[in-house]
DNA sequence: AACTCGTGGCC
DNA sequence: TGGCCAAGAGT
C-alpha cells in the first residue's frame, strides 16, 4: 500500500464529498465534544436537531457545566443513552474546574473526561486540534477491515486495538482531522455495511478486499444475542387535575426520567386485577381502571411489554419518590419513549389535552 | 470479556 | 415483521 497516495485520495475525496453538517461549521472543541458524544450509536440525521437545539440551550462550556440535571435531561430526551449527557456534563464541569475551561489536548488528559473514551478522544483530538491520534468507530473498523483484508471479528473488543495501530501507521500529520473524517465518511456514504459502493471509491486501488472481490464478506462480525421480554402494568391515576408520576433510579435504564407508577406484572392484566395491585403497592384508594393501551417498547437488550390503564385516586398522598403534578408540570418533566406512549394514547382518548 | 444502556430507520 | 444497524462508554 502506498500510504502518500493513500492519505491524499481519501483526504481528497473527503474535502470534495463532505456533507454539510453542523458541527462542521465550527472549530470550537466544546461543540465538536457535544456533536461526538450524540453521534455514539446515533444516526447522523437523528442527532441533527438535537445538536442544534442542545448548543441554542447551552451555547458555551460554561453554560452547560452550570445547567440543573433535569434540563439537561429534557434536552437529551429522545436520543437515548441518557448517562451520556450526564457524562458530558461531568466532564464538562471538570474542565471549567481543572483546565479554566480549555478542552485539553492530550490523550491521557481528554480521555480521563467521563464519557470520553478511546474513539471520542481521538475524534476531539484530531477535529478539534489536528492531533493525530486514531479515532477508531464502526465505520474505521469496517473501512479498514475491507482495505486491509483484517479478518479478526470487530464485535470483540480486543480487535479495535488492531485497528487502532493501523490508524497510527497511515493517518496523515498534515491533516488528521480529514484523514479521520475521511474514513468515517468513506464508511457512512460509499463502503456500507451491506453492498459497498466500490465503483465510487475514491480509495478502491489500495483496497485489498476489492482487488480479491470479497468486499461483502467484510467485516466479519458475530450477531448480538436476542433480547427478553418483561411484562409491566402503567397506571395513569387521576386525582382531580393532576396524575401521579415517579422518577425512576438515578441508576440503570432511563435513569432519572420519569414516568407514570410502572409495576412488573403479569400479562393481560384485567382492570379489576391493575386496581388489585395498585391499591396494594401505593397504599391508596383506587379505583375505576380502565384499560388503555397494551405496546411493546423494544430496547437494545430488553423489551417492555406495558399495559397501560387510568384509574382514579382518591384522597391519596404521593409515596415516597412519587409527586402528583398538573398536565402542565408534566410536560416540563423528562420524559422516556414507553411513557410518551402512553401520554399520546391518553390524548387518544380524551383523557388529556 | 460480557453485559448494560435508547431510538428510529431500513429491508 | 424481526433483526440489524448508527461517529461507544461504563462497569
Amino acid at each position: 500500500m502506498n500510504i502518500q497516495q493513500f492519505q491524499h485520495d481519501l483526504i481528497t475525496w473527503f474535502k470534495e464529498e463532505k456533507r454539510d453538517l453542523p458541527w462542521r461549521q465550527t472549530a470550537d472543541p466544546y461543540r465538536i465534544w457535544v456533536s461526538e458524544i450524540m453521534l455514539q450509536q446515533t444516526r447522523v440525521d437523528t442527532v441533527i436537531p438535537f445538536y442544534n437545539r442542545f448548543l441554542e440551550k447551552f451555547p458555551t462550556l460554561e453554560a452547560l457545566a452550570g445547567a440543573e440535571e433535569q434540563e439537561i435531561l429534557k434536552a437529551w430526551e429522545g436520543l437515548g443513552y441518557y448517562s451520556r449527557v450526564r457524562n458530558l456534563q461531568a466532564g464538562v464541569r471538570e474542565v471549567s474546574e481543572q483546565y479554566g475551561g480549555t478542552v485539553p489536548d492530550t490523550r491521557k488528559d481528554i480521555s480521563a473526561l467521563k464519557g470520553v473514551g478511546p474513539y471520542t478522544a481521538g475524534a476531539v483530538l484530531s477535529i478539534a486540534y489536528g492531533v493525530p491520534e486514531h479515532a477508531v468507530d464502526g465505520n474505521v473498523m469496517r473501512v479498514l477491515s475491507r482495505i486491509l483484508l483484517i479478518e479478526e471479528d470487530i464485535a470483540k473488543p480486543k480487535t479495535r486495538k488492531r485497528f487502532e495501530e493501523a490508524v497510527m501507521q497511515l493517518i496523515s500529520h498534515e491533516d488528521p482531522s480529514s484523514f479521520n473524517q475521511g474514513l468515517m465518511e468513506l464508511g457512512a456514504l460509499i463502503c456500507t455495511p451491506t453492498t459497498p459502493k466500490c465503483l465510487l471509491c475514491p480509495v478502491r486501488e489500495h483496497c485489498a478486499a476489492f482487488h480479491e472481490g470479497r468486499q461483502n464478506e467484510l467485516p466479519v462480525k458475530t450477531k448480538a444475542k436476542k433480547n427478553k421480554s418483561v411484562s409491566f402494568l402503567m397506571a395513569a391515576i387521576r386525582q382531580e387535575d393532576k396524575f401521579l408520576v415517579e422518577q425512576r433510579p438515578a441508576q440503570g435504564l432511563l435513569a432519572g426520567m420519569w414516568q407514570f407508577p410502572l409495576l412488573e406484572a403479569k400479562a393481560d392484566l384485567l382492570p379489576a386485577e391493575a386496581e388489585e395491585i395498585l391499591t396494594a403497592v401505593l397504599k391508596g384508594d383506587v379505583d375505576q381502571a380502565e384499560k388503555v393501551i397494551s405496546f411493546k417498547h423494544i430496547f437494545s437488550h430488553i423489551t417492555w411489554e406495558v399495559e397501560g390503564f387510568i384509574a382514579g385516586g382518591k384522597n391519596m398522598e404521593a409515596p415516597n419518590g412519587m409527586r402528583w403534578v398538573t398536565v402542565r408540570e408534566m410536560h416540563e418533566l423528562p420524559m422516556a419513549n414507553p411513557m410518551k406512549k402512553m401520554i399520546e394514547a391518553l390524548k387518544v382518548r380524551g383523557v388529556l389535552e
